[in-house]
RNA sequence: GGUGGCGUGUCCGAGCGGUCGAAGGAGCACGCCUCGAAAGCGUGUGAGGGGGCAACUCCUCCGUGGGUUCAAAUCCCACCGCCACCGCCA
């Protein structure tokens, strides 16, 4: 949800912004029509209320012979207060309508365009040259015994998995390693649940253009979500947060669930898309003011991680028309994988500002009152896609894989992973 | 799943048709006292929205949503949540 205020005061910012991102800009208008309907309406029903409080409250004092007059005139008031109410509920109705349509303003530094702008602003690590011929990671899995594909999908359908032995004790290293950065970095550590009632999906912003890809538990309206950050940012929902806690950052591990609604035929092979897998995200609430500053750092985090891991990767800066609507600005890390010969998107970090904020009602106290603070997330480790990229990184001739050294004390010690016999 | 109880401000807790945005206490802020602090005393202390230069004033909010009534924190219904006991169970 958008600021309504500077809406009013700064149209063509917004009208900027949504054509940035190749919105309607259209829709700028409508809603400033809406917010003026509103307005009008409020104050005819304030006002009716007031007569009629006024109203009712001169009865309890009247003398017995006055009163029965009194109350048909109140009776009358009620009358005109419910229908200035419900003339009220339609233009709040309408207004909401129109400003969840408009998105988030984008920062004036994000490259303008759609998927094909996204900017480069760096590569880290050498991309490695193979002597042999290189397997993908569908392959590697089966050699070692660490992903089971054709049993995933026996179970529960394509793009479904098993992690299996070394596949296992991967997820849980890394896992480990994801959290062990994260609370040396003043993190709070959490396991999130991976269910959540429609409110929390609603007020993430989940449920607008993304709706399809969210699975829906019909019997129970509840809805199982895409990425812990639903349940991070719900966390704090309608609560107001004392400033001296602030930042206040959790890295939280959970499932997610995408059905992946729109991608049939795309990356169908190996664990890179898939309707399930488990991730450990960052997430940020910070004062409006320090969002941009934030938001580097968890870039900077996410970097951290993926160098420990010794994925050559580049940071891309993802052009407005491709962000999503909560985000004012967007970088990927992508790292590269030998199979396909190209880098592939293993971490992303969004600026929300206080888009996801006002819709739920996360607020801190200042000065001047409560007021939104930003919501930031960032992927720590998104765990199935991120083995993928370990094993075709690491792969060595044999078909063996070299474990990256700081993720050995969570395996055991362990400094390769040979083939199954 | 069954039965019973309960949901009030930062927290505890009273209120159970009108005088209640809400007693009392704790906490917090400021002031007095003190060399300083504690204790003590005094004053203040919810949120959102509208109007006014301002003093101030109006509207909404007592889990959520409906309903009854001229009038609801208070009565009725549904839902959500919490607690207790029973059943079942990882």
């Amino acid at each position: 949800m958008i600021d309504l205020r500077a809406l009013r005061e700064a149209p063509d910012q917004f009208r900027a912004s949504q054509t940035a991102r190749r919105a309607d800009p259209q829709a700028i208008d409508v809603a400033l029509a809406a917010e003026e309907r509103r307005r009008a309406a409020v104050t005819k029903a304030d006002a009716l209320r007031a007569e009629s409080n006024t109203a009712s409250k001169a009865i309890q004092s009247a003398p017995a012979d006055e009163r029965p007059a009194m109350i048909e005139r109140a009776k009358e008031l009620k009358e005109s207060v419910k229908a200035a109410e419900v003339e009220q509920d339609e233009a709040e109705t309408a207004l909401r309508a129109a400003a969840y349509a408009i998105a988030n303003l984008v920062e004036p530094e994000a490259p303008i365009g759609g998927e094909d702008d996204a900017v480069v602003i760096e590569a880290i690590g050498e991309v490695p040259s193979y002597d042999f011929e290189v397997r993908d990671h569908v392959q590697l899995g089966e050699l070692l015994g660490a992903i089971d594909l054709e049993r995933g999908a026996k179970v529960s359908g394509s793009r479904f998995y098993f992690l299996t032995g070394p596949g296992a004790l991967l997820e849980l290293a890394l896992v480990n390693l994801a959290m062990e950065q994260a609370v040396a970095a003043g993190f709070v550590p959490v396991v999130a649940p991976a269910v959540v009632r429609p409110e929390a999906m609603e007020g993430t912003g989940f449920l607008g253009a993304h709706a399809s890809e969210v699975y829906r538990l019909e019997a129970d309206d509840l809805y199982l979500v895409g990425t812990s950050e639903v349940a991070l940012a719900a966390m704090h929902s309608d609560e107001i947060l004392d400033p001296a806690l602030l930042p206040r950052r959790y890295a939280g591990f959970s499932s997610c669930f995408r059905r992946e609604a729109g991608s049939y035929g795309v990356d169908t092979r190996g664990i890179i898309r898939v309707h399930w897998f488990d991730k450990v995200e960052m997430f940020a609430f910070v004062p409006p003011e320090d969002a941009q500053a934030e938001h580097r750092r968890l870039l900077e985090w996410e970097k951290e991680f993926l160098t420990k891991l010794e994925l050559p990767f580049q940071v891309v800066d993802i052009a407005t028309g491709d962000l999503g609507s909560s985000a004012v600005r967007k970088f990927d890390c992508e790292a590269w994988f030998p199979s396909q010969g190209r880098y592939r998107e293993l971490t992303s970090t969004s600026n929300c500002t206080t888009f996801q904020s006002r819709r739920l009602g996360i607020r801190y106290r200042t000065e001047a009152g409560p007021a939104p603070v930003a919501t930031l997330n960032g992927t720590l480790c998104a765990i199935a896609r991120t083995i993928a990229c370990l094993l075709e990184v690491h792969q060595q001739a044999d078909g063996s894989v070299r474990v990256p050294a700081a993720l050995r004390p969570h395996l055991g010690g362990r400094e390769v992973i040979e083939p199954a016999s």
